[in-house]
DNA sequence: ATTCGTTGCGCAATCGATTGCACAAAAATA
DNA sequence: TATTTTTGTGCAATCGATTGCGCAACGAAT
């Protein structure tokens, strides 16, 4: 009585005096199962406290309920984010989630990706790491039927699903904003140009101050400046140029709050004489004095769909699954490091 | 040969007319397999790709390579970089990880102990609920010879083993930090006193002050005290005693952030007219402004330990586990919050 | 009384990999 | 040459659950 292991269909078939298959169907209430068998065979699994063993389930059926998700690192706050919209949806429709970090080494993310071949996941959604340019790891998933769904940081060598942010339109709203406050001198962090986001939000920089018959100042757009350090000292320069911006929008947070600090220190107020605002909208905007304007990527929305295109393509299994492309809105959050100062034009 | 199917060694054995056993032995280097029979199945098991099916073997071996990690929520820095330490330690030695969030909700923590008795994993690192006082999920768990290890939060009605951290320790040294800073008059920001952490962060305060000989006031230990916003409230209310407080002990970072962001308002300096010190080490800590000193939990080192403990039992297997429990030592994190002022005495 | 349909259950195969045992053929020994 | 040992491989069971098929037993219909 004392079953230190697990307990089977076969102990329940035993203690019955019966076959396993039939314990099998009286628990899946199989239609030709006496009404008295079926009750014997719930009553004593419940006492046992029987449940399915996962590995003989799944390797009938072919499917483990597990879904694989492979990020660079968890312990980033968008990553964390993303897991946690993956995670609800997983939940909602039982399956689980086997995370895997590729620590932004290709190595790391190949081996990972291979070991994910044998079974253990029957789907995966990933954002690649900042290394990885070859695509042959994702390609061997493919191969061996297992869906495939990119978020934020794709591989656009595969025809697989995806689903994005929409940087370019989060950059433009942001700008925007700035420039209905008043601004007209507006610099620019930028971030390295190879990497598509990063483009996309200078882009959107250029294209809203454009709209709105803004002169585009080559020496405002201060290049690869997207730590705190770097934001510092771009600050220090910009606030060096005469007439001196009134505005910054940078491609990340923590170089926006490198050129808070620094603006603090120098005397000099945000938002009043100079407004800042961010991309990404980390959990040290609110904190920070001021709080800081940055744009919200949605990551636990981008989780959620990525989740939901993953689950769709599971499920149709073997048909050709037919690729397709979420982009979602980036959501504005204005505070304090940009309020308004005057009223926006007309 | 476009085979979109997934290689199992009867695949391999059909090709080379031989039988899956000899396939299976080949593989694993028997050392009864011939040189030639071993080679030419290397061979064409990397011709074809192949990797051994997860289930398969976990089937037949009992063990998934798997360890479940339940947590309240991944999206909180502090399990992130536990669950960033648990992957570490299990990727060192083969195993995966599959994530639970409980999100701090009773029900679904049990629902999802109790799917996890299914074989999907080999042991489960828990952290539990803030709801949790019933312990029968896990005890199902125990029964069914899961192994199970607890960090940050155990219950400690189960016999298992824990990863914990000295928050006495931590509050202690702390404060004495604060002492030797040359503060006398140290206010406190206190938690709920039924959790744990908090009670044993009060103690470590007490306690260094009467190691100083420093007086007990009870008016300067504010109940209740971890939001940035009652952060905020309660430093109004110490700024307006007199004399005022040169110090604050708080037992979290956001209510520290609170008073450090309302004495900026009330145009006090920190730390040259009130010091103040937090604990987490919560990764705003560095960025705000001073940067705030606090204590470090350890989270990673934490996440290696709960993860070495439970291989190590899983690895044991049948035999009964020894339950043992590794209390970590926090790391005072001295930053501009609480410069000194004085030299400390001798 | 015979036939047919239904009900209730067991046998055995299957999923993928491993492994004890048996049994040849080859090699080593007497 | 006869016997023993070693070597190389296959058969079949096993892990846990499901399911097509077969086969009784029973009731209803002819």
């Amino acid at each position: 009585m004392n079953s230190t292991k697990r307990c089977t269909i076969h102990d329940i078939a035993r203690q019955l005096n019966i076959s396993a298959s039939t314990v099998s169907r009286a628990l899946n209430d199989h239609p030709r199962i006496s009404q008295q068998m079926r009750i014997a065979v719930h009553d004593l699994a419940r006492e046992l406290n029987y449940h399915p063993d996962f590995r003989g389930l799944s390797l009938r059926s072919g499917s483990g309920r597990t879904l694989g998700v492979l990020v660079p690192q968890v312990d980033r706050y968008f990553f964390a984010t993303v897991l946690r919209g993956i995670d609800d949806v997983a939940t909602e429709h039982g399956y689980d989630v086997l995370i895997c970090q590729s620590y932004e080494s290709i190595a790391k993310e190949t081996a990972l990706v291979t070991s994910l071949l044998n079974g253990k996941v029957d789907g995966l959604i990933a954002s690649v790491s900042i290394e990885t340019t070859d695509d042959h790891h994702f390609r061997q998933l493919m191969k061996k039927n297992i869906p495939l769904v990119f978020f934020d940081r794709p591989l656009d060598t595969l025809n697989v699903s995806k689903v994005l942010i929409d940087d370019f339109k989060g950059s433009v709203d942001a700008v925007e904003h700035l420039i209905a406050g008043g601004r007209r001198k507006i610099a620019h962090f930028a971030g390295p140009q190879h990497i598509r986001v990063y483009k996309d939000r200078t882009a959107g920089y250029l294209h809203a101050l454009k709209q709105h018959h803004l002169e585009v100042i080559k020496d405002l757009i201060i290049p690869n400046t997207i730590t705190q350090q770097t934001g510092y000292r771009s600050m220090k320069s910009i606030l060096a140029m005469t007439p001196r911006p009134d505005a910054i929008f940078s491609s990340g947070d923590y170089s926006a709050l490198g050129a808070l600090l620094f603006a603090r220190e120098a005397g000099l107020s945000v938002p009043d004489e100079i407004s800042i605002a961010g991309f990404a909208n980390e959990p040290f905007c609110p904190l920070v004095n001021p709080p800081l304007t940055s744009v919200d990527q949605q990551a636990q929305e981008m989780g959620r769909q990525a989740a939901i295109l993953l689950i769709k393509e599971i499920l149709r299994k073997e048909k050709h699954p037919i690729p397709s492309t979420v982009v979602l809105e980036p959501r504005l959050i204005i505070r304090e490091s940009s309020h308004r100062l005057f009223e926006p034009f007309p």
